[in-house]
RNA sequence: GGUCUGGUAGUUCAGCUUGGUUAGAAUACAUGCCUGUCACGCAUGGGGUCGCGGGUUCGAGUCCCGUCCAGACCGCCA
């Protein structure tokens, strides 16, 4: 016999009179005495019993006594129409009339409720994750996630991609982020490392001819997180041979368009270029939410020479136009001139310039500027009556990015961040270096990233001024993806390991396969990774990646329902050589 | 590693500014009543190591110090 006919969410005033049986989770009980309700839910749905002393059987009013919410239990009975419908559910034209129940299994009382707005908090949510998942807004998150990656897959596979899967278990290596470590047994004393991303066999697929491939794939990195980040996560990896830039970019170009266009229903439309540097003049931001407007724009030169000490000796002194802010009091202006001073913004300060809507100009340096000069930074700043602007000075840098901070922040706190407009763009044009505290050279991205041909003669003497041949997806603000055309010169790659600080016996160590390979016909190639829960989580207007991952970890890294990490039994360790001190 | 915020019934929170009788609310739970509920309603009831340790004080949920845990952010994330 089967467990049931249907499920709790297909019902409906077409099936009345129909015999069924249905299997689920007991939601809610509503007992009004001689008529009871019981909300019966699965994934699919809730459907409403109905308990009354006229047309239920004893045995069975026995029964649904006992029951508490979260039982498991299983009913035959007959569809009928309500005598009062509910318009909020699929099946709320209909109610079973039971007459036969059997508990399948009992529960205690969940901690938490489990509802669409449950009562309980982030932590005990974790912890019992399981009764979490129970809840139709997350099981919407799991079920929407699993559509976008069968979206990706289709994507890919028509367009010739392979899916290959690559070694979890593979070797640590200094550059970037902090591995996480795995001791062998076999191999005492060594250890292999957790991939932070599959970088260096995709590449060696592309000298193996596979010409396309893709997966989407789990990646470690033992680094501090964020509402955005965990330790664990999932990347949508691709690579292709005999390709340039503007192919690869067409290519996932083409895949985001998609989505949008199957998700939402949003138009085509070529994503905007800019670069690296534009996006950093313009937003203070390598990946700028392009949605509302308030640019940043550079007013040193209408600030010279007036006796304002800090603005004449700073390097930058840049503004942005808050819209219909002029109205501002004083105690939101001093807000916003603290939380920059915060230090995780750092700046000293704030000046403020509001252009009223009866054409007057009041501003915080009024002693120094007078209306013409101001007037000058109103135009600049294209900012129009009834708008405000706030200055900052400093490094060029720095200022960049507190401004583009503020910028966030305002427009975080403005609403003008919407949730579901997807503005998509590709920043392209990044150095191929930076320069740590100690003054050592870094890659940007990674060292297999292709510097720009024309550029490739700076790169003994400056290599801060070498582009890369990089491209990052970006969309409301979040880096969703980054890739770059890779190297397959060995002379080149030897360079880039030497201003790296790599010398060669070192990257023969740590690279010396990849290097090696080149050397065998590595065909011009590039790609591309997209972390795959954070654009899930953005495709469905929200920045925190936990609920779109089923047991994700808190913000420790410590995951609170499996109690993991943990220790381990001394025999394991002895096992493995590791000696516990 | 740093900055900030929080930790009080099963749960979500109030109480802390200004220390003082028996620590409250909502919700969940239990029992009873209720024939059209769907956030059902009404009545009654049980439920507390105020994160932990120390200090100040006649007296600490409340003030101070330390510590642990959680969250947001900075650093970090090739």
């Amino acid at each position: 016999m089967n467990y049931r006919t249907n499920n709790c969410g297909e019902l409906n005033i077409s099936h009345c009179g129909k015999s069924v049986k249905l299997c689920g989770w007991v939601s809610k009980i509503r007992d009004k005495g001689h008529l009871k309700w019981i909300d019966l839910r699965d994934i699919h749905g809730t459907t409403q019993l109905v308990f009354d002393r006229d047309r239920t059987k004893k045995n069975v009013l026995n029964i649904a006594k006992k029951i508490g919410r979260e039982f498991v239990i299983q009913i035959s009975g007959k569809v009928v129409e309500r005598i009062s419908h509910n318009k909020n559910i699929s099946t709320g034209d209909i109610e079973i009339i039971v007459n036969e129940i059997t508990i399948l299994n009992e529960s205690k009382n969940p901690p938490f409720t489990i509802e669409e707005n449950t009562d309980g908090g982030d932590e005990l949510r974790l912890k019992y994750r399981y009764l979490d998942i129970r809840r139709k807004p997350i099981q919407k998150n799991l079920l929407f996630r699993s559509e976008v990656a069968s979206m990706v897959r289709k994507y890919l596979i028509s367009n010739g991609f392979t899916e290959i899967e690559t070694p979890f278990l593979i070797k640590s290596t200094p550059e970037g982020a902090r591995d996480f470590i795995v001791p062998s047994r076999m191999n005492q004393g060594k250890f292999y490392a957790l991939p932070q991303s599959p970088q260096t066999f995709k590449q060696l697929l592309m000298i193996s001819g596979m010409e396309k491939y893709f997966q989407i794939v789990k990646c470690f990195r033992d680094e501090d997180l964020r509402s955005d980040r965990q330790p664990e996560f999932t990347q949508i990896d691709c690579e292709m041979s005999f390709v340039n830039q503007k192919d690869v970019m067409e290519c996932f170009e083409g895949l985001l368009s998609d989505l949008l266009l199957e998700i939402h229903g949003i138009e085509k439309k070529s994503f905007p270029v800019i670069s690296y540097f534009d996006a950093m003049n313009k937003y203070g931001s390598d990946k700028p939410d392009i949605r509302f407007g308030m640019e940043i724009h550079n007013i040193k030169e209408y600030t010279k020479n007036k006796g304002f000490k800090i603005f004449n000796d700073s390097e930058v002194v840049v503004a942005i136009t808050v819209p219909k802010a002029s109205i501002w009091s004083r105690k939101e202006i001093d807000y916003w001139i603290e939380w920059v001073k915060k230090p995780q913004v750092g700046s000293k300060g704030l000046v403020w310039v509001k252009n009223n809507l009866d054409g007057s100009v009041k501003s915080s340096v009024d002693k120094f500027y007078d209306y013409k000069n101001l007037k000058k930074w109103i135009n600049e700043c294209e900012c129009k009556k009834g708008d405000l602007i706030f200055v900052m000075s400093g490094k060029k840098n720095e200022t960049l990015i507190q401004m583009g901070k503020l910028r966030m922040e305002i427009a975080e706190k403005l609403n003008l961040r919407k949730a579901f407009e997807f503005a998509p763009l590709w920043v392209v044009d990044f150095p191929l270096f930076f320069k740590d505290d100690m003054n050592n050279y870094h890659p940007m991205h990674h060292p297999f990233t292709s510097p720009k041909s024309e550029h490739l003669d700076l790169l003994d003497e400056k290599p801060n001024e070498v582009h890369a041949l990089a491209y990052d997806l970006v969309m409301n603000g979040n880096e969703i993806g980054g890739g770059s055309i890779r190297i397959i010169n060995t002379k080149i790659q030897e360079k880039i390991f030497s201003v790296i600080g790599l010398n060669k016996k070192k990257s023969k160590e740590q690279f010396g396969f990849l290097v090696d390979a080149l050397e065998f016909g590595a065909p011009p190639h590039g790609g591309i990774a997209l972390g795959f829960d954070r654009l899930v989580a953005i495709l469905n207007g929200d920045e925190s990646i936990r609920d779109y991952i089923a047991f994700p970890k808190n913000n420790s890294g410590y995951d609170v329902m499996i109690k993991a990490p943990s220790e381990v039994d001394p025999q394991q360790l002895d096992d493995l050589g590791i000696l516990k001190k």
